[in-house]
Parts: C-alpha cells; structure tokens; sequence
DNA sequence: AAGTGGTCTAGACCACTCC
DNA sequence: GAGTGGTCTAGACCACTTA
C-alpha cells in the first residue's frame, strides 16, 4: 500500500473502533493528527471521518472534535424503484392492469396528506402489478392534476403511473411510511386474497416544492419482504 | 453568491434536470466544462454531481459521462435507534420486561439465517419494550455467545439486550427485513391482542465478520408505522 | 487510444462552538 | 478567544470504459 486511499483510513479508523481502542464515546485524534500519523493529506482524512459520520458511527462537531458514538444510529438505506424494475429483476414477467380511472373528491384523510381546500377533485386510479401473471401489489393512487400535467394524455394501460410519473414528473421530496393493516375488500378482491389478511402497505406523498404531485397507498400481496443490508 | 458551494451547484444542476433543461437520459456536460461554467474548481462540480449519484438522480461512467437518470432509483434512508431512544424521542416513557432467558438450541430457520451447524445452542431471550406503560414492541431474540461475549454478566432487567448489544458488540454488517404478519400466540399474548392481528416485523441478523452475532425478530404492536422522507 | 470521472495533495480561509 | 472541522482551489496522476 504505497499511498492510502480514503477508504483505507476509512477502514483503518472502523478497525481501531471494532477493537475498541477507541471505545464508544472516546474522543478521536484531529484530522491534521491522523493525517499526519497514516502520512496522507486531510482532504483525505476528512473524507472517510466523514463517511463514517454520514453512517453514524462516530460525531463530529467543530471545536469538540470527533468522538465514537454511544449508541450508534445505524441507517438503512432502502431503494425504491418502479414496480417493473422490482419484478423484472427478480427474473419475473412483469405486467399490469388498469382498474380505475377517475375524477373525483377524494376522502378526507387523502385530502389531509396532500394539504389541500375541500372540494378539490382529482385523478384517481387504482392499479394491479402483476409478476408472472399473479397478483403482485394493488396500487391505489390520487393525482394532482395542477403539478402532474400530462396525465390525462399517457396510456395508463401501457405504461403505468408509477413509471410514468417517474418518468414526466421530477419531483423535489416526499413522505413515506411503511405498516402492516389487515386487506380491505377492494384490496383483497385485487390480489385475491381473504379480506383481513395480513399485508405490507406503503404509503407515498410525494410534493414538487410546496405543491402536492400524488398520494399512493400500495398494498403488496402476502409474502412480500422489502429487505437491505446495513 | 461571491464563492459558489457544492451545494449551490448541487442545487443549479438540480433545477436544471427538474426544468428538463437536462431531461431524463440526457448526458450532461463533464466536470471540467461545468467547473469553467459555475466559475469553481472541478474538486466542488465533483462532489456536487457524487451526492446527485448517490442519490440516485443522475448516473456517472467513466468515460460515458454523466447522464440524467431515467428511472430514478429514489433511495429512502431508514434510521434504526435504539428501541429506548425511539420510544423516549417521541416524549413516551420507557420500559421493558425480560420475558425469557434460557440456553437452547434453536429451530432450523434461525440456525438456517444464522449460518450456524446443526446441534449448536444459543441464549434465548424474549422481551417486551413499553412505551408509557402499554406493550410497544416484543423481541424474540437468539444470541451466539462466542461473539456476544459477555453477555452473561449484564444485567438485562436494567439495560435491553438491545442496548447491551449496540453499546458493546460492534458489528460489521447484517440483514434486515420488512414484512406484515398475522400475530402468533406468543405475540398476541405478550403484545395483549388477539392472535392473528396483521403487525408490523423487522427481522434482523447482524455479524462480526462472517461470523452471526444475533438474530431477532422484532414484532410491533397494531398502529406502529415506520416512516421516513426523501 | 483517448475521454471522463475518481482521487490525492498542499495550502488556505472560514464557520462554528466550546471554554 | 482559540481549536476543530468544513470547504474551496489548483494542479496532478490514475483507472476505468467505451469508441
């Protein structure tokens, strides 16, 4: 190893944590120390202390230096990619059908997640994925015509919304939320399942700046697993 | 703006492919010629255009150049505290119930996840977290004292082994997943529901190398939702 | 073969925050 | 006030990948 790389100080620094030489909530040598100690320069040092914090391995703040952490936040990243990537990467057939497709005055609790004045009317669709022909995920989806321009001239039955908003509309950040409930009539009529069944749901509220783009609650069929490593 | 950020240009590339001045798959220009443009160093195009990577927004090869993605991955990032801390975050008080604490050998699926021979034993414990008093979250957990050392001395009435464990097994990675089920006996009757609830469970097996540190199973009372931004 | 991103260096100034 | 991390610059070399 003739010149160190970030991700070898990266390593170096996780080595001496897991050995516990430096022992959770220990303060750490400065950036110019450490620089000095593995001969690289502090641009590179910065680098992996950086990642490592980004993890939540250790804390830095100015002036009180760098110290491991207590109690090690560990995060998680999931993807969350179009439903016909999901399944056709998992070497199935990927297809989907059209359910719903209608404007009309979305209940409350819609209304209330997409900050909007009652009375407001929207596109709603509901949609099953299917992987190698069984049902797969039930998607039932609001739409704000106002920032989803466009909408109305997609073939839905070609493409579906999830992949075409994807596709036609960037959007700036959203709200996600994961749980179990038991299968509604409409969603266990979709995925053909005995109502009340357990199912992973995922709710999405996704916004363009302050403007409301759609709200999605995706009910998967028994015996999805959305997984990751960490 | 006298000097510009990376997070100024971050922000100007970012407004670019949300206008689709870049539209998706478009190939954007390279760093240097964006770094002559902003009037910055190539060193800050650079880390600008990695956070978009990694975000998942834009694609880079070396050679082809970078290129606006066409079905953006969106990554969400999960935080997963201590359950302790999780409960105490939201003003609730904290509590918790060692339910079990015994030496076996355990069933196939948990030696299967855990990479273990057959015949081995591990500690068992079984816990109940509370939050203000009411049945919060119950772990089924299976623990491989050769890299849980220690383990045996602590006092898991006063600290979760939860807590035990992050505090003093750094590990290096592990696996996680996300699923609804229908409650068992055991959960409901710890949880205090009726069996075959729909709840929310995390499994996770975490390891020190190639070696499995522990397997739990983390079953959430009814109404518990996992959420996040991105 | 050559273009493009990936990374390192050395030095500098600055912003934040603790003492 | 002063120590520490946060970031920018200018230049350089290298690794990967595709044309």
């Amino acid at each position: 190893m003739r010149q160190k790389s970030y991700q070898d100080i990266r390593a170096l620094v996780l080595a001496r944590i897991h050995a516990q030489i430096w022992p959770p909530g220990a303060r750490i040598p400065g950036e110019a120390d450490l620089a000095a100690e593995f001969g690289c320069a502090r641009a590179t040092v910065n680098r992996a202390l950086r990642e490592l914090a980004e993890a939540g391995l250790i804390e830095r703040r100015r002036k009180a230096g760098t110290r491991v952490a207590v109690n090690p936040v560990r995060k998680a990243t999931l993807e969350l990619p179009v439903v016909r990537l999901e399944v056709e990467g998992r070497g199935e057939t990927y297809d989907h059908k059209l359910l719903l497709r209608e404007t009309e005055t979305p209940p409350d609790h819609v209304r209330a997640r997409m900050n909007l004045p009652a009375g407001v009317r929207l596109l709603h669709l509901k949609t099953l994925h299917m992987a190698d022909a069984c049902p797969y995920m039930f998607e039932d989806r609001w739409l704000n015509r106002r920032t989803a321009t466009g909408i109305d001239a997609a073939d839905l039955n070609r493409i579906s919304a999830n992949e075409w908003l994807v596709q036609n509309v960037p959007f700036s950040g959203g709200d996600i939320a994961f749980f179990a409930a038991a299968a509604s009539g409409d969603e266990a009529g979709a995925l053909n399942i005995a109502p009340e069944t357990a199912i992973f749901v995922v709710e999405r509220t996704t916004w363009r700046g302050l403007d409301p783009v759609t709200a999605t609650r995706l009910a998967y069929a028994p015996g999805y697993r959305m997984t990751t490593r960490i």
